[in-house]
DNA sequence: CTCAGTGTTCAGTG
DNA sequence: TCACTGAACACTGA
């Protein structure tokens, strides 16, 4: 569930079925990679506690318990949260998750409440990641990340300042995690065409107005997501989201302009000449 | 069969 | 330190 808005949408399903409950079991996959961070073992320790809240900072997401260690979660490029009941998102690079099979496939962790409920993480690809932390705000991952753009937006001023610091490209910057927290590669395509900025200018390069309007489009394209519950067919028609995928030559945006896919960064960037400078 | 894909990290270069 | 590249990780679905 990759991005800010899937990750938050993971938030609030941990939140409403595992806040105040109490962890009567772990069940660990056996899975030596997305558990190269704390042993099924170790995850032992979480028997008998409860949860207080979950947390999320960017990409990142955590549970405060009663008492530490703190469960760390990290969804990769295919992972998420399921409850028995719920209905699965589909990712564009995701499984098919069956909404009647249980527990899902891909399971890593298991957590059983003492109320009998359940909290599932998945995650096929297997680049996700499971951590236990003593206090997870003050430790990396997440004491390495930038700002979270729905929790901690900078002032316009502060945001300008940050891109003039940066000689970096423009879409590389915007998928740093140390720069802007949860924002990923669609997000990034997403604002760089709603600002109407070509997505290889430098950041330094970008002047007050344009840092601006960027600023102001990451914070609606991302309360947006959110409101939505990371749903993508309920997005606006008009965001570029619908139509970026595929890489087909003949793709246009809902208002006609061609779509174009380079490379940057290492990673696939739809953009549209006519409107971005 | 091949390859792209909502991600991160590390080694190496300049 | 910064900017950048390439590879690695891993696996599904088109």
């Amino acid at each position: 569930m990759p991005e800010l808005p899937e990750v938050e949408r993971g938030r609030r399903l941990a939140e409403s079925a595992a806040a105040g409950r109490r962890i009567e079991r772990v069940e660990c996959a056996a899975d030596a990679i997305v558990y190269a961070g704390a042993s099924p073992a170790e995850w032992e320790a979480l028997r008998g506690r409860r949860v207080l809240a979950a947390c999320r900072w960017g990409k990142q997401l955590w549970f405060d318990l009663d008492a530490p260690p703190h469960p760390l979660f990290h969804f990769g490029m295919s992972g998420g949260f399921r409850a028995p009941g719920d209905n699965p998102l589909k990712l564009a690079s995701g499984p098919v998750h069956r909404p009647e099979e249980w527990p899902p496939r891909y399971w890593k962790v298991r957590l059983h409440f003492e109320d009998g409920g359940e909290l599932v993480m998945t995650d096929a690809r297997r680049l996700g990641r499971l951590l236990l932390r003593a206090a997870p705000r003050e430790e990396p991952p997440v004491s390495r990340l930038g700002f979270d753009p729905l929790l901690a937006l900078p002032s316009p001023r502060r945001f300008a300042e940050l891109l003039g610091a940066r000689s970096v490209v423009i879409k590389s910057l915007l998928l740093d995690q140390g720069f802007a927290a949860g924002v990923g590669n669609w997000i990034a395509d997403e604002i760089l065409y709603q600002a109407g900025i070509d997505p290889r200018r430098r950041a330094r390069d970008l002047d007050d107005r344009e840092a601006k309007r960027l600023r102001t489009v990451l914070r609606r394209v991302v309360e947006k997501a959110v409101s939505v519950d990371a749903e993508s067919r309920r997005y606006p028609k008009g965001w570029l989201f619908h139509r970026r995928w595929g890489k087909r030559a003949e793709s246009k945006t809902a208002r006609g302009d061609a779509i174009r896919h380079i490379e940057i960064g290492g990673r696939t960037t739809a953009w549209v000449p006519a409107v971005q400078r």
